[in-house]
DNA sequence: TTGGATTAATGATCTAGATTAACAAGCCAC
DNA sequence: GTGGCTTGTTAATCTAGATCATTAATCCAA
């Protein structure tokens, strides 16, 4: 299937100066593109995924509910992520992974996929590089859940979207559409609804964001980053040793 | 470096069977070992960190400091984890690594493992693999800090610490030495200290632990897993095609 | 052995944020 | 267009857990 153009491209080249060789052994392998429904479950708590699916576009979510009910969103999951990892690396997913709008995604087999890396093994270089992304993201998750207030979370969340958005041509300089309810952000953030909804007015009466529906715009994003204390991740492209490259 | 018999072995032959040869790769890789000081700084917050770093001996966390003073720490580090990543794969680092403890590792390059993974495809995907470790144990951390109760917290933290101690024999099927203060815990955990000390009661008081100074025996495991809903990572081995293997 | 630092154990407030409830406003499907 | 869902907004109450303060117990290092 052609990549390019596509967000996941946009990602993928982030990760490492791909030659058109390795464009062509990627494409082969992604042998179908799949449509997935609203509120349709692509990965299941408990079952076995052994796929790795690159979002084209729309929009979903990972998250674990507990017997409490209590949801805790782990990752909201926009064009160009990558579902599938970690769980294709382990026997049953422990969380579950549902889209919010239509999606598509091109998928390959994860055994597909470690069979090319064996031929090129920069690919699985990329794949520890997108691992890394992925760990480091939930590793801010961590922080901003643990130990920032709810206002500093939420202007947080709405800065690591503007980048991610941005990475993939969804975003201007300072506005985007967002495509999460306030529910979906309040279980992202350990928060409740209501005061999520407080938190978010606190932000506009503060003239750091304005909305108009789902349109956000970030109007003094460097007050928003100090907030927040929002550090972009500097992502370096894999180094390739000289002889190599 | 010998690696034989040591936490590191029992880690990386959970990710994949290595052969004789592999091993040998893999101690050419490991030039030294380093021993670093209680309260030494491995990495530091800010800094760039190219290394692969695997713990032989002792204990560490990985934190972020706020402005505010508050502490996040991101993980607890024990002998067998690997220090370096996801850090490797970034300009700078986005956290501290302290020991707690002294501390002895084994440490390789980034660029010298990256070389390996290119003559020997299959430690690419063991780092993949490692990452994946990772990325499920943040993601599992969230759901931890984000909507259980702080008591469930707590169960599922020395749950997960048994898990991880016993896979490097550190610990007896009920017992092990907890390495770490309550104000590490507490920080872990999102928690104040004295919340976090009363919440250490309640498990005393409902036997479903007991401790002498820091030993602590896990009285009632079947009770403490289901109330935290704790569910132990099925830890798959990479699977090799047949062609491969 | 002593004296200082770290750690654990409690108690007394106080407040941030959950909970609950109710209602308004969009948005779709029919 | 209408009726029903989903989403957003607001208010009143209540409590879990932070904060602050103090003491007791350990652990070291001089």
């Amino acid at each position: 299937m052609p990549l390019n153009g596509h967000a996941v491209m946009a990602r993928l080249t982030q990760a490492m100066k791909l030659r058109a060789a390795d464009l062509a052994s990627l494409e082969a392998l992604f042998e179908r593109d799949v449509t997935v429904g609203k509120r349709e479950e692509l990965v299941i708590h408990g079952s076995p995924f052994r796929s790795l699916c690159f979002v084209k576009d729309g929009y979903a979510i990972r998250y674990r509910v507990l017997r409490s009910g209590r949801r805790q969103i782990l990752k909201l999951i926009l064009p160009g992520d990558v579902i599938g990892f970690p769980v294709s690396f382990f026997d049953r997913s422990t969380y579950t992974v549902v889209a919010l709008t239509e999606m598509t995604c091109t998928v390959c087999s994860l055994e597909s996929y470690i069979l090319l890396c064996y031929e090129q093994p920069q690919f699985g270089l990329v794949l520890s590089w997108l691992a890394a992304q992925e760990a480091a993201g939930y590793a801010e998750h961590i922080v901003n859940i643990g130990r920032r207030r709810p206002i500093e979370r939420l202007a947080h969340l709405l800065l690591e979207l503007h980048e991610r958005l941005s990475q993939v041509g969804r975003a201007t300089e300072t506005r985007f559409d967002l495509p999460f309810s306030q529910e979906i952000m309040a279980d992202a953030l350990g928060l409740s609804v209501p005061h999520l909804n407080r938190v978010m007015q606190q932000l506009r009466v503060q003239r750091l964001i304005t909305t108009d529906a789902r349109r956000i715009e970030l109007t003094d994003a460097t007050a928003l980053q100090s907030l927040a204390q929002y550090e972009p991740l500097g992502l370096a492209p894999i180094a390739l040793p000289d002889r190599l490259s």
